[in-house]
DNA sequence: ACCTATTAATAAAT
DNA sequence: TATTTATTAATAGGT
């Protein structure tokens, strides 16, 4: 909404970037808290600007008792144990288990990422082997899935734009004509004048048309990834 | 923006407000990665439905980064000494930061099997195959690597085994040697006396060799997977 | 879930 | 930075 779209990228210019910024954050700070009151819900948003600067909002300005919530409800969700084991005495328990888990998860992704496989046995590693490339499958067909979609949306809209193309060309087809034969009547009338007058020469005006701009909207797979 | 403007206080009807929740809480979402992309900012956005559900963002699904972040900015900001991380507020944020980063991990866990994958972006689903394909291959090559040691194992035990055993079968024929002269001398005596006795016949002991167990331990790669 | 009239957000200009 | 305005985007209410 503004003048014209905008390509979701980062904004070079660092003026506008500022100033975007600036404006969405109003936005984006009006919006939350407007979900907030008209559908009961708690929300807390926080961010920097490009500058490092820190906004914040939450639901009744309690940022801490939401972030405490969004504890609990990972925690539970999870189901690593009781909840409520915030007490002062539970804390370092807590954190040790947490850290634990996360440990175990972080060796489970290194496996993943290839990286710390001299711990493994060959049946380990044969099951890790079995797993990726299985994987590898599910994602390979996502991913047709998802090229696929856009292709079909691409053509779609292609056939869309061809179609108001030939209304167009047809139009355009039709005020030449009746310029033409205006043009007709118009010299015919000049050429008595100057047949009186002895004058000679007469211009036609020729309307070009722009360049059409499909194709200009690719999808992101189409182009290399950057960096 | 809809079908007239729509006054700022909770929406009674259930039905309602829980539409208006989910529609709204999409446009908050893409805002805040809109601003984040366009901006260059960092963002983190929680909150809870109606019912009390989760709902999550965070500039690059980084929201443990960006918790800290807000953590040491708070403290900066405060001026406040260590003291203050004992407080219950500040575990709270410790714990959120340590939950979310499982979230992640979990996450990303998931995405390694090939599940969940209905949350990602093409981009991101590439970025994936790319790191499954590169993991697949050190893998691959690990356990070629282990194998190929495996081998090499195997075969330099089979030929100290063969050594020993040429040794052994050298020693055997040797006493077989020895043996055969004293039989020789012997049946010569026995034979002088048996002449004289009239005895007949006469026997040698031939020694058997064991079977030997080259081969019996394999490495365990060799072996069809167990169960 | 999809549609569309209408309001809201905002990009660019000032 | 604030205001204006043309334009796009979000969405309320309906199907």
């Amino acid at each position: 909404m503004g003048r014209g779209k905008v390509e979701m990228k980062r904004i070079e210019n660092k003026i506008n970037r500022q100033v975007t910024f600036s404006k969405r954050r109003t936005g984006l700070l009006k919006k939350a808290h407007e979900i907030s009151v008209l559908c009961d819900a708690e929300v807390a948003l926080l961010g920097f600007s490009p500058k490092g600067k820190l906004f914040q909002y939450s639901t009744d300005s309690c940022m801490e008792r939401i972030l405490e919530r969004y504890d609990r409800y990972s925690y539970s969700n999870r189901q690593l144990g009781p909840s409520d084991l915030t007490t002062y005495g539970s804390w370092a328990l807590e954190k040790a288990k947490l850290n634990a888990r996360l440990e175990v998860l972080q060796k489970n992704l290194k496996h993943y990422d290839g990286e710390d496989l001299d711990t493994c046995s060959l049946k380990e590693l044969q099951s890790l082997e079995q797993q990726l490339d299985s994987a590898l499958k599910h994602i390979r067909s996502k991913r047709n899935q998802m090229m696929h979609q856009s292709v079909t949306a691409l053509q779609k809209r292609a056939k869309s734009i061809q179609d108001q193309n030939n209304v167009l060309e047809k139009n355009v087809k039709e005020k030449e004509k009746e310029k033409t034969l205006a043009c007709q009547q118009h010299s015919t009338y000049i050429n008595a004048t100057m047949s009186t007058l002895n004058i000679g020469g007469s211009n036609v005006y020729e309307p070009r048309r722009g360049e059409e701009e499909i194709g200009r909207e690719m999808p992101s797979w189409m182009r290399p990834a950057e960096d």
